[in-house]
DNA sequence: CATAGAGCTTCCAGCAACTGGAAGGTCAAG
DNA sequence: CTTGACCTTCCAGTTGCTGGAAGCTCTATG
């Protein structure tokens, strides 16, 4: 199977399957004329990078993800906590917009949004 | 006032001031032997990036927020109009890393995390 | 006055994770 | 045989810094 299906399989976009071979994640086979070949083992990494990156583990997450997908000796432990790592990040990426959001939602309501120049918002970012 | 000087002041790393700079958003004089000079407007816009960045502005809302800052004339709309846009961001942002947390909240849950194989994220993964 | 060390300068490279585009080879259809 | 849609590689750009090298300047000390 050529890229631009593969793409359309798994996914990602043909530039984004180039680059994780380059990275080294997924090496598709190659046909005489130099096109690559993907196979089902291939697309089955593809989704599975997919999957994870859209769940926002790290490129570098995901390889060690993979190499525990293709581990048939794997432990469930090591899994787990890179996820539970990766959870951890979200939630704290999470308090922190929040925190943000409050602030600039009380300064968003505090200006009145017209033509004159006074402005709570300015007013607070040049305390 | 020198730039290590500015840097404490404004709470940003010396680098980052000089990066500022570059990108044209902080200019300061120079003394004969070549060294930046911040005088106390310099500090007042660093401060303003200082805070507005910490806010999540990109690099190109503080520009124009700077500039509106500068501008007797602004109107407080323009500021509200840049501030909800970030807001809406913002809330989109956490939005969909609440998503991600609770998706991966109950992986982390079901998974056993021992030493053997069979691990409840990996399959949702490749799935 | 010489020198050591801190601080300043510029410039270049690299981070993450792609994305866009140029230049050129290949293939299938008409 | 040509057209157009693929494919290839490689290079540059994105965001917002950050680290480091090479070299100049200033200050304090012997």
């Amino acid at each position: 199977m050529n890229i631009s299906d593969a793409a359309i399989e798994c996914g990602l976009p043909a530039k984004t399957i180039r680059y994780y071979e380059d990275i080294g994640l997924v090496s598709p086979g190659r046909l005489a004329n130099g096109y690559r070949d993907y196979d089902e083992d291939d697309l089955h990494k593809l989704r599975f990078l997919q999957r994870a990156r859209g769940l926002g583990f790290s490129v570098e997450d995901c390889r060690v993800l993979l190499s525990l997908y293709e581990d048939r000796n794997r432990a469930s432990a090591d899994v787990k906590k890179i996820a539970k790592t990766h959870l951890g990040e979200i939630e704290r990426k999470i308090a922190e917009l929040q925190s943000l959001r409050d602030t600039l939602s009380d300064l968003v309501q505090s200006c009145h949004g017209d033509d004159r120049p006074n402005c709570p918002i300015i007013n607070d970012l040049a305390r």
